[in-house]
Order: C-alpha cells, then structure tokens, then sequence
DNA sequence: CGGTCCCGTGAATCCAAAA
DNA sequence: TTTTTGGATTCACGGGACC
C-alpha cells in the first residue's frame, strides 16, 4: 500500500523504512491536515510551522473537517472564533506530532493573536517546550495612532515531541554565530525585504514572508545535515530555500496555487551550500574519547605524579593504574574531584593541574596535546 | 451593607460610590479570589499581576565551578496538573475582571511555562490583548548545561476589560521615556539584585521579586496619577512601592505572612517622588552588539567566503556558523585573526577584508551598513 | 581614594553513553 | 530498562577585599 493513499486523520501508519518514500524536496499541494495524515508516523525531524494568525481580518480559517468558517466580525462571536481557531490548531499539531521521530521537535512563529492558544494546545497535546524565542524587529512598522506600543516583535515555540525527547541543539554552532557568548532568546533580525522580498510583477507575492535570516538560525541550531524538515504552511518557500542552502531535506504543504508556483521557483534557483563552509563547530562531546590512562601509558604523566587544583587547595597523586589517591580515598581523577569539593560530579580534566615551567596546566591541555600527537 | 460582608465569589456587587470605601494603601492577608469577591464591581483601574510560574523543576542544578542553584521550590508554585492551573487561572481572572472598571486594564507577567495558558484564559474570560510586551533581561541567568537557548526574557501581557474599553495610554510619556522615538514592545531592564533587592537577614526575601524600573514603565504608561492598582500576588509589594512612588493608589493581597510583613515595611519607607526624580529611574537604550554571525544569516557574507587582510597575507573561509578556518585552525574572526599574526589578540572587523569590485573592504564597512539596515 | 580581582548570584522545566 | 560513570558546562553585575 502506498503511503500516499488516502486515509482518515489520526490512524496509525507503518513507520518509515527509509527517507526515500517520502516526498522530500516536494510541494504537497493540498490542505496541510490531510497531506501530512498521508505520512507515516515518526518520519520527520522538525516540523516548522508559520500558522494563520487569526487576525479576524477575513474567513481564511478552515475547520478540520474542511468546512469554511463563517468570517463573522461581530463581538458575540469572538468565542466562536476563538473555539474554531483552537480546533484547527489542535488538528495540525496532532498530525505533527505524530509525523515526527520521537526525537524530533516542533517551531511555531506567531504574534499575540494566535500564539498563546497555540502555545497553549501544544502543551495540551504532548509537546514539550524548549523555549520561547523572541524575533526582536530590527525595523517594525511604527504604531500610526499612538494608542500602544509599538509592535516590534513575534514569538517563536520550541518544543520537543515529549518531555524525554533527546532533541537536537547544536550549542557550539549557535555559540560561534554569536561572538562566542551564549546564544540568547531574544533574537535581534531584520524583517523580510529588498532583494529577498519575493515579488510577482512587482507586487510582493505574500503578506508575511519570514526572513531567511530567521530560519537559518531555527535549522542551524536544531537540525542536522541531512535531516527532514516539514512545513505545512509553506507559503513562498522560506523553510525549503534555507533547508536547501543548509543541505537538509524539506517537504513543503501549501494549499494556495499562487504560492506554490513561486515558491517552487524560488527553491530551484537556491543553490546548496558546498561541504566545507556547511561545517560547524563541534561540540567537546562529539570529540573522541581519552582515558587518563593514556597520558600515563605515553609518559606525559608519571606515576607518582602530583595534582593540583588551581588554586592548590587539594593535592593528590597518581597511581600506575591511572586511579588517584588522595588523603586516604582512591578513585578516578573525577571521583577525587568531586571528593575533594564535596560536588556531586566534577570534570577532573579541568580540575586538576600538573606544574609546568614556573604555572599550572589543566589535565586537559595535556588531553589535547594527547590528541594532536595521534593525528 | 459593608462592602467587606463575606459574599459568594462571582456575584454581583454595588459598584463603588467613592475610592474612600476600597481598602486602599492596604495589604489584604488572604488568598487572591477570595479577597477580590469581597470589594464591589466595576472599581479598579488596573490590575497587576504577578502569578507563580508553575515552573515543574527537576532536580538540582549545579554550576559549572560546583555551585547549586537556588530554585523556586516553594509550595505556592506547585500544581499537580495543567488543568489544575488552568482552573486557577481562571478563577482570579473572572474575578479580576468583576471588579475592573470598564475602561480598566490587565497587566500580567509570565514565562513560557504559563504564559501560553494565561493569555488563551484570558481571552476566553473576555478580555481584549492590546500588547504582548517582553522584558529582556540585560543579566540573566546563563543556560549552564548548554542544552538549550538562555532564557533570557520574560512576556507580559497587556489586555483591557473588554474590547471596546477606552483604555488609558499615555503615549507622549513613553516616547520622552524613550529618547523620542515610539516606545516598542520590548524593553531592555536590568533584572532585580543590589540594594533594591529586598532581604531579611542577609537573605532574598522573595525568590521572585520584579525590578521597579518594570513597574515603574507600567504604570507610567497605563495609569493616570490618583488611579487605584491592584495586585494579588503582592509579594514583596513592588507594585505598591511604584505605586506610591507616582501617586497611584493601591491595593496589595498576599497570603504568605512573610511577604506581608516585609512589604508593609518597604512600602513604608518610600517616598513619593517629583518629576524630576522619577526621570532617573528610566533606562538608557541600548545599542545592539552586532555578532560576526548577523552578517552570515542576513546574507551579506556567504558561508564559504574568503577573508583576507589587507595585504593579503592571510587568508581564511568563513563557515556556516560564522566560524572561520584557517590551515587547519578554527575558531572566531578575533581568535583566527590573532593566531595568524601569532598576536595575543586581533580585532577581526578591522583585520579581515571582503573582496568587493576591484578591491578589499574590511569587515567593518558590513558592520556598518548592517546597522544602518537596522533603523 | 581609585583600580583590580575575586566571589556570589539571578523564575531553570539544564546530560549522555556505557554497563 | 535501570544504574553507573564520565565529564561538559556560564553571563552580567554588584559588592567587598586588597593593593
């Protein structure tokens, strides 16, 4: 059976033996309920998702069911509206979430219409938020009236499928694009225009077209080379551009013929990335792994070594088999950390020092030198 | 009848014939619905609101050097279900809204744990959003792990009684706030420590307590001088401190006797201030530190670009993550820039170049245009 | 008195792989 | 699946000690 017959919303599908059987580098031109109900489960790596802000400008929303709701202005149907919105945005959330790997996560953008109920649902329905990222406007229409603030921001969610999900966050990656400090949640990005306004005879060809800036930081920071992104509002393409640029994979859904034609244009002239400027910075725990013995095996430590904290506070000594003594207790360069400071852990490659010259040296400078020496 | 007669909550009460019969300038001990049934309809301007987090912490974080972090482990953020916290939510809103007047507003403060809930609540209680506003924090507390973005700010939400209230905005108050530009929705505040911090004995009062200067912008911007404010999750009596500060009135209802206390004597000691005074409490505006990384996600260096100095000398590929290469070496513009000089430091934005017609521009001319893309 | 260094701390849903 | 163990991980301020 085909993954691409249709069947009802919510049933279970067969997981996904391989990527090849979707329909990756595609734009599912249909209602984004029922084309992802045609996925198997647990085959996605993120779901990017730009939803309507339901700004009660018109009767763009649809139930999903599929019936069009009544566009209706007056007050006493604020409710009804609000109860619709909220039965859309349950029905999509669902079927991403269960469209994607059990490690996968979800991004939604929104502003203060819409994004309190969808934060809200999605809490409802499983997911479990990572954070809440603020796009700070660099340059947002002025507030004409004076009667508020200035709106100068949308937020973003991310969340992962569940509480335990082992999800993707390329600190290192995010830490190197902002100057070496921690990457923040509030994000400083201009808004979508000039050249990268997409337009169709002059006129710009969709009303809130994201930046590109904006998901070149969402899928270098959460996603891997390779990975599966799907957006089921895919608009002018923005996810399938950067996901293209960045050498990960996308599956666009957009119901909206206009879009699609220009959105399939725009992704075919974007050219990927080539591999050495896709490169990033690693994280230490991708590096390979050094046990303390090996610095004793090559005679970069002798036994009978001492060890030092920085401040010289404790000293302990190293024994043939790479365990350390000190004051009695014996165990690993961690364990006598941690003793010594009364922590419950310690990473004993940056605690304990050896002297050299007139200074201290960290453990890890000699780890370090350990793996240059191997290459 | 006393307006203070114990009465069912939700039911009607007489509106208030004068502010002289509401428990103004008093700290109310009891819990928050409860107190709010008991003043009559339609009396306050505006309700501040401050409500625990429920934040559902794991177990204990250390810092990196070994330290614990001091958690918010207190009983009065502890809820067993969303739907527990939903049913409190809506209780003190329905009552919130009794007794504003209709032309009264709602300011409530949240992070990503609650937020979502309390705005979709709110507007199925009736109310109507008219700003979401974030406080980005200047010093917050850095992510030790590493595994996720630092969460470096918090959301309030603005929303009136209903949505045709009138509500109050005193626009030409925040644009002089704000060096005579409209004032935005996010404001850049430093978060609560050194002598505003409120202590018993050497210790925090409160785990939670908010910055005055966020109070302060509050009631500036959405009261008028003599207007009532209420709080009901008072706690160490910001808001009563601001209020008094600015000549509004106030309403305080704190269940925790500890809290009640210290408030009562912090409020005690302030001072209303003149005009002139209250300018000192507003905040500079902040100028953006551009990161290397802004240039590579707006597009104005491709990853995969050459850097050069200005003879040529040297040269380096930038990388997906704003990171660049040099034989081999990696690490930031600064970092790679000193290491090829073999320089303790280098300033990467004067020492690297982009080729751009027929010669070389530094690092720095990007910089500059990308800030002027900002305004 | 001023400059420097060190230390403490803030609403936090904060690990991953081997055994 | 559960337990154990290795070891990765922090930014901006304020205040006090010290020179």
């Amino acid at each position: 059976m085909s993954v691409f017959e249709r069947v009802k919303t919510g049933a279970r599908r067969a997981p996904a033996e391989a990527d090849a059987i979707l329909p990756v580098g595609k734009i599912l031109e249909e209602d984004c309920v029922a084309a992802m109900a045609r996925l198997p489960d647990a085959c996605i790596d993120m779901v990017f998702a730009d939803p309507p802000y339901n700004l009660q400008l018109g009767g763009d929303l649809f139930r999903p069911e599929g019936g069009r709701v009544d566009a209706v202005d007056d007050d006493w149907d604020k409710f009804d509206t609000f109860a619709a919105y909220d039965d859309f945005t349950r029905a999509w959330l669902k079927e991403a979430r269960r469209i994607l790997k059990p490690n996968g996560t979800l991004w939604v953008i929104g502003s203060y219409h819409n994004i309190f109920r969808v934060g809200a649902a999605l809490q409802d329905e499983g997911y479990w938020i990572l954070n809440d990222i603020i796009w700070r406007k660099a340059n947002p229409m002025p507030n004409f009236r004076g009667t508020r603030f200035t709106n100068a921001h949308e937020t973003l969610i991310w969340a992962s499928r569940s509480e335990n999900s082992r999800y993707t966050f390329n600190y290192r990656a995010m830490k190197a694009l902002n100057d070496e400090l921690q990457m923040r949640s509030d994000w400083v990005l201009p808004i979508c225009g000039g050249g990268e306004r997409v337009k169709t005879q002059g006129v710009k060809a969709h009303p809130t077209q994201k930046p590109e800036s904006l998901l070149y930081r969402v899928l270098l920071a959460c996603t891997n080379k390779g990975d599966v992104v799907l957006d089921p509002f895919f608009g002018t393409g923005t996810t399938g551009a950067v996901a293209r640029r960045l050498g990960r994979q996308w599956i666009g859904i957009e119901r909206e013929k206009r879009y699609v034609k220009v959105a399939r244009e725009r992704i075919a002239s974007t050219l990927e990335l080539d591999e050495s400027a896709m490169r990033t910075m690693q994280s230490k725990r991708s590096q390979p792994k050094v046990p303390f013995g090996a610095l004793i095996e090559t005679g970069m430590i002798e036994p009978g070594a001492l060890l030092v904290d920085s401040k010289r506070r404790w000293k302990a000594q190293v024994r043939a088999d790479a365990s350390v003594e000190m004051g009695g207790q014996q165990g690993s360069i961690h364990q006598i950390g941690a003793a010594a400071q009364g922590a419950p852990s310690c990473n004993g490659w940056t605690f304990w020092h050896v002297s050299e010259g007139n200074g201290l040296i960290p453990l890890d400078t000699l780890r370090q030198r350990y793996i240059l020496m191997l290459d």
